[in-house]
DNA sequence: CGAAGTCTTGACAAGACTCAAACTGGGTGG
DNA sequence: CCACCCAGTTTGAGTCTTGTCAAGACTTCG
């Protein structure tokens, strides 16, 4: 179910370990910032698919960076409904809540099996303190979130079933591929169930099928067995009507100073 | 349509400029960051109901502090139907991006008469970079932005129309007023068009109008003449469920240091 | 007084949800 | 190797919520 694994055993898109210097830690060059952070790290974690990281109403504490695997953020309602507000993607950060919140108004779950490294938040607000860089990049991670989001409370206010399954499938297509734009025929992994995308999107999961069905029988795009094929990308798009920059924010992790373009990715 | 006014005009409810200790100028306390501070101001301006503050690709470049009014930020997708994405209220901050977007994502319209305070990003980076405290209440605004869009969105996803509409306006009450709890016949000032609350809640202004009605009939609250009357806060409570920290986070500004309750307000 | 914007209502249409049932594929245990 | 089970997917029929269209009433303001 849930395992310790070793330091050693980290994969390379850590934002707080490694992936340097794409990653939060970037920021903190290789100096005694880095060693810091890296030393503050409570540990790493093997979850299994479907288990949660942590539960809505849990005490706030640590900040997660997802190694591998995809996870899910949700809030829950009493009565059983909920709404999916986040799928992370390796490299991602996920699990802040502003200061002064006694408990975490969200949970999160492990899509497929994961790794996660684990690092106190009062670690990572000491770190901040005192390496403007590191904060830049937090804050930067911090407004992406907020962009993202702003992004599909529109999708789900003004869009139609459809276009809302088709947002979400070309979003997930390029954040997590970082490949833009796309050819027909490109195929990404994805394991999403329709019930996901019914709560991510807010549709039943029967009418997810419905959408799916009908996008796939008007060649646009196909997803089965946790594969996605985009068989129109430039319909797809059109549907959606991604601007430049949101899809910049898919496609990346951090600000870079200076670097400006995908290429580097 | 637009002026601009003296600095002495300022109200006592900017974020920037005063409110202290609450507002993210508190962290700087009385000395040369506070000083500093009130020198970046790009100056203050009056604006119109109705008025664009800034609009959807417009460069991006300056923050701002609402001082007075009501202002709402919202995306407009090409057909023109749009969102609004949040409203903001006297003393909140608008306006942020994450660093490399070239331009908006987002609109921001006054709904009544307005005064800002108009700051320059780059400033405020600065002072960020070299003022701890002050670079902690910014990541706080920004982690309550986050933790409100994300409740809207699960509003969105998940909740009939009518709870969207009564969780907004409990909302809105409670924010505008920042007291909690409320008392049967409470009242309240609130500049909203039922086609505004349509744009927030992904209805259409019909069916908004039709859930009012139904909430007047029902006696839990009434919405006329741009004043909300709350008849049955226990019921309006039930229907929204807002945690402890939600509403927390809805009469509150800004994290404040020792300062654990709404009594301080 | 007229005009514009907002609110209200009714009748109808359409999109999305509910319920029920059959089908698929992968895993488990006999 | 097969039977079974399970979660996920697919489909159909019927219902209900919400949206659309149209028109009238009420405010506010010039």
């Amino acid at each position: 179910m849930t395992a310790d694994i070793p330091i050693t055993a980290y994969k390379m898109n850590c934002a707080f370990c490694s992936a340097r210097p794409l990653g939060l830690c970037g920021a903190l060059g290789d100096g005694e910032g880095f060693r810091e952070l890296r030393d503050a790290r409570r540990g790493a974690r093997l979850l299994d698919s479907g288990a949660p990281i942590y539960r809505q109403g849990d005490r706030h504490g640590d900040l997660y960076n997802l190694v591998s695997g995809w996870v899910c953020l949700h809030q829950d309602l009493e009565d059983g409904r909920r709404q999916i507000l986040r799928f992370i993607l390796p490299g991602e950060l996920f699990g802040q809540e502003p200061a002064g919140m006694t408990s975490m108004s969200h949970a999160s779950q492990a899509l497929t099996n994961i790794s996660l490294c684990v690092i106190p938040a009062e670690r990572v607000t000491d770190l901040r303190a005192r390496y403007p860089g590191f904060s830049d990049r937090f804050v930067w991670m911090l407004e992406r979130d907020n962009h993202l989001t702003m992004d599909h409370l529109t999708s789900l206010g003004q869009r139609s079933a459809l276009e809302r399954v088709a947002h979400l499938m070309l979003e997930l297509a390029v954040r997590s591929s970082r490949r833009y734009p796309l050819a027909p025929g490109d195929r990404f992994k994805m394991p999403l169930t329709q019930p996901l995308i019914a709560d991510a999107t807010g549709l039943t999961p029967i009418h997810v099928n419905r959408m799916l069905r009908r996008l796939r029988e008007d060649h646009i795009l196909d997803l089965r067995n946790g594969a996605l094929t985009v068989l129109d990308p430039g319909r797809l798009e059109a549907m959606v009507g991604p601007s430049e920059d949101l899809v910049r924010l898919w496609t990346r992790y951090a600000i870079v100073e200076g670097l400006d373009h995908d290429e580097h990715y």
